[in-house]
DNA sequence: GTCTATATCGGGATAGAC
DNA sequence: GTCTATCCCGATATAGAC
């Protein structure tokens, strides 16, 4: 662990925490200061401006947020076996950023523009996932389904309660923040469940 | 068609649009004002604040975001054809309102406590889907499922390709919007088949 | 009810001392 | 590099004429 506990590092996990909580538009450099244990004018030392500072923030969170997917699909695992990693993986990954899509997918509703610049940098490439599966269907390992509408769905599953959060915690589970817990971990085997039985093979 | 072009609706018509497309923080009365094609002033000649204006619009928007099941679970339809329904009114209303989801779960995260009084207001009960469910399964019409988890996946793969527009539709659709006009119409049938497919019983 | 003009204040940004 | 004090604009809100 190396705590490098210089102003930097400390301005940007204060940032980060703030613009995921409560957007660019309601984030203030002061707020941000303050959970750094600096001084606002600090902030402008190091970033210019409210904007650069977000800027930096902002694609390191989208590339997070992009499932990493590269590495697994180049495995030679069992396709079944990949799908399970990448759903575990994916599930983590939320865990650890509660705000992490709600931030992301906002920020970009107000600036799509944004996406051009980062879509050149990322090295992200859907042709390869697109023609593994493309692969499993004609081998037979699973039911004939669009490539995009499978990942969607999944993307889709793993997603909505994290987002979802408050809305079902308060209206499900009577704001027990406990049994709220409970039922993310059981999402696991759950989606894995709902996924394999939609699209195995059957005998 | 009552086309009531008083100033009040002319007022919550744009507010709709503005507070939806920038939230709240992003929102400006001066562009509401512009949009209503009114005065600034007049905003709060009407709505004393820009939160009462906001409460206006939240509250309309969160009720038409929890899906309006309780009509189509009364009726006496075979279970397959109530989900199809579901699906499809579902899958509608986003596409009249792709700003929804974003925008309500951006602001609930803002502020949870707001959540607690709509809650008492609206009439939501979940548990009637729940045993809905359960008798299905009880029936032997579905497969095993743990009826909160088939709900939040169904809703996920509806809601993620709406939220993530920007995201799917330049990298996967490399900003071709009509493919992914395609995509969406495609999507009824696609998450119809992944469902059923998922839970119906093999023979 | 609708407008113009203005008060007020919060927050991003800068100056300048140390 | 880090701080205090201050500038200055933009945005909500209000006063008051018509």
């Amino acid at each position: 662990m190396e705590q490098d506990i210089n102003s930097e590092k400390l301005i940007l996990n204060a940032a980060k925490e703030v613009f995921l909580e409560k957007g660019f538009d309601g984030a203030r450099m002061q707020e941000i200061a303050d959970r750094a244990g600096i001084n606002k004018a600090l902030l402008h030392y190091y970033f210019r401006s409210k904007d650069n500072l977000f800027d930096a923030i902002f694609k390191d969170a989208f590339e997070q947020f992009l499932p990493r997917i590269a590495g697994i699909m180049t495995t030679d695992k069992p396709f079944f076996e990949k799908l399970e990693f990448f759903i575990d993986t994916y599930l983590n990954m939320l865990s650890e950023n509660p705000h992490l899509p709600v931030f992301v997918m906002h920020e970009i509703n107000r600036s799509p523009e944004v996406l051009i610049n980062i879509i050149r940098d990322s090295g992200f490439n859907p042709e390869a996932l697109r023609s593994m599966i493309k692969k499993e269907v004609k081998a037979g390992t699973i039911n004939p389904v669009d490539p995009v509408h499978l990942i969607v769905n999944i993307i889709g599953m793993c997603l909505f309660p994290y987002m979802g959060k408050p809305i079902l915690q308060g209206f499900i589970f009577k704001n027990n923040a406990e049994d709220y817990q409970k039922f993310l971990t059981e999402r696991k085997k759950e989606i894995k469940k709902f996924v394999i039985n939609s699209i195995r093979k059957k005998v």
